[in-house]
RNA sequence: GUGGGUGUAGCUUAAUGGCUAAAGCGCUUCCCUGUGGAGGAAGAGACUGCCGGUUCGAGCCCGGUCAUCCACCCCA
């Protein structure tokens, strides 16, 4: 026998009931995101590499993006992301858009790493961002929008939260402590990790870095002020607009949150379980050099954030918030009693259809009732209507209602009518 | 890229180194010549991931390989 085909590692097939999954996400995040006045905007999947190689993150383009070079010569990606896109999409056409730009995208992306809970090679990501404003109402705005969706979705400020930080008020307070700028990046790199090794790791990492004993506990205490904030105008004013907005209890300052990616310029948040042992389940900051960064010679600032489906599906689960959802689309089957009444069963098809109905007709005639009615059963589908020479004799059908058992004869020009009604 | 776990029927799993590899779910048929879920009966379905080694004998032990899951790195 020939070995059977598989999957590419890291892939997913999405089945009818997988696919219930991912349009409910879609909508739930179509309708925040339009709730906002954010418009849907797509680009395309695949990019020319370079456009990655300007601030992605150097793990992000080396190792982790698909490339190949096109008959051309031309060595391309596939996206891992979809703010370079963005960036570039603004840049191009600029002239032609009515700034403040908000918009939002769902799409595919991907990215070649060794897949495990939560990740793929190729998931899907909800993109939302504003373009234009320099503000930090923008920011709190995009924050909010994040909140509102953790709504959306049933989940609690018990359950999950989002951390704040702001990358340059950070920066500003380092290089109060008399810390080099240059010193900034490795510093960030290692405050990234301040939750994953020990205190004493911790230190010993700055220690490293090059940092005295006074300037590493001077750091500490900025990096666990819980109200460090409020030495920040900027901040203050992204608490104030999501405690008007009552997300008060979604959000929290922590001066440790940097995120990896090189082009957030100042603020940076990122999406938390409460309790559990995910790391951050999505995230997002201001930017506010892309644009010139992919070569436009206008300076667009931005702001965003980006949530993949994989590891919100597993927090859902994780969180017994996974929605049940029927993948049936249909209203009605209408069984085919036998060979000879196939026809009368297709005209009633024809008809239920033209009246609105979602309408199956079981497509092989020999199939006894029972498997039919089987069909429906699995299928979830919640009426069946049978029609054999009886109902044919007296002008009725007989509607079953697949949840109750009950049936019972109705005349067939008000069959439509009774479901519909239900 | 690094480390670890696991590979047995469509799925979930069982089987001290020893008989024809077992069960539940699912599937097919029948009980039921006009009716789904419950019940009963019968049946189909596995070269135990692959290659090699040890052994009288391997699903089980050893080596390799592939796949997969988990963790690290990085990230959604």
């Amino acid at each position: 026998m020939k070995k059977q085909i598989q999957i590419l590692k890291g892939f997913r097939d999405f089945l009818p009931g997988d696919m219930a999954f991912q349009n409910w996400f879609y909508q739930n995040l179509k309708k925040v995101s339009e709730s906002f006045g954010f418009q849907e905007y797509e680009g395309p999947t695949i990019e020319p590499l370079e456009l990655y190689a300007a601030k992605s993150g150097e793990e992000l383009v080396k190792k982790q993006a698909f490339t190949f070079e096109d008959k051309s010569g031309n060595v391309v990606a596939l996206r891992p992301e979809m703010t370079p896109s963005l960036a570039r999409i603004v840049a191009q056409n600029e002239n032609n858009l009515n700034f403040p730009v908000k918009w939002f995208t769902y799409g595919r992306r991907f990215r070649y790493e060794a897949p495990q809970k939560g990740r793929g090679r190729e998931f899907f990501q909800w993109d939302i961002d504003i373009l234009g404003p320099d503000s930090p109402e923008a920011d709190a705005e995009i924050i909010a929008i994040a909140a509102s969706f953790y709504q959306k979705l049933g989940l609690t400020p018990d359950e999950v939260k989002i951390k704040i930080n702001d990358r340059k008020f950070l920066a500003q307070q380092v290089s109060e402590l008399g810390i080099p700028e240059d010193k900034f990046k490795e510093l960030l790199g290692i405050i990234d990790k301040k939750d994953k090794v020990s205190e004493g790791d911790f230190k010993e990492m700055l220690k490293e870095a090059g940092l005295a004993v006074k300037q590493i506990e001077s750091l500490l205490v900025i990096l666990l002020d819980k109200n460090g904030y409020q030495k920040s105008d900027w901040l203050q004013s992204i608490f104030s607009y999501l405690d008007k907005a009552g997300l008060s209890p979604f959000v929290e300052y922590d001066a440790s949150i940097v995120r990896g990616l090189e082009y957030y310029t100042r603020t940076v948040f990122e999406g938390w379980v409460v309790g559990g042992s995910f790391r951050a389940i999505w995230g997002g900051g201001r930017y506010d050099n892309l644009t010139s960064d992919v070569g436009s010679k206008v300076k667009i600032p931005g702001v965003g954030f980006a949530m993949g489906d994989m590891v919100m599906e597993e927090v859902l689960k994780f969180l017994n918030k996974y929605p049940v959802i029927s993948p049936n689309n249909s209203d009605v089957l209408v069984t085919v009693f036998s060979p000879d009444l196939f026809n009368d069963s297709l005209t009633l098809s024809l008809r239920l259809r033209l009246s609105g109905l979602n309408t199956e007709l079981y497509p092989d005639p020999q199939a006894k009732l029972d498997k039919q009615l089987k069909y429906a059963d699995k299928k979830q589908i919640p009426y069946a209507i049978i029609l054999g020479p009886e109902e044919l004799k007296s002008d009725t059908v007989t509607l079953k209602n697949m949840s109750t058992q009950s049936q019972k004869k109705v005349f067939t020009n008000s069959v439509a009518g009774l479901i519909k009604a239900q």
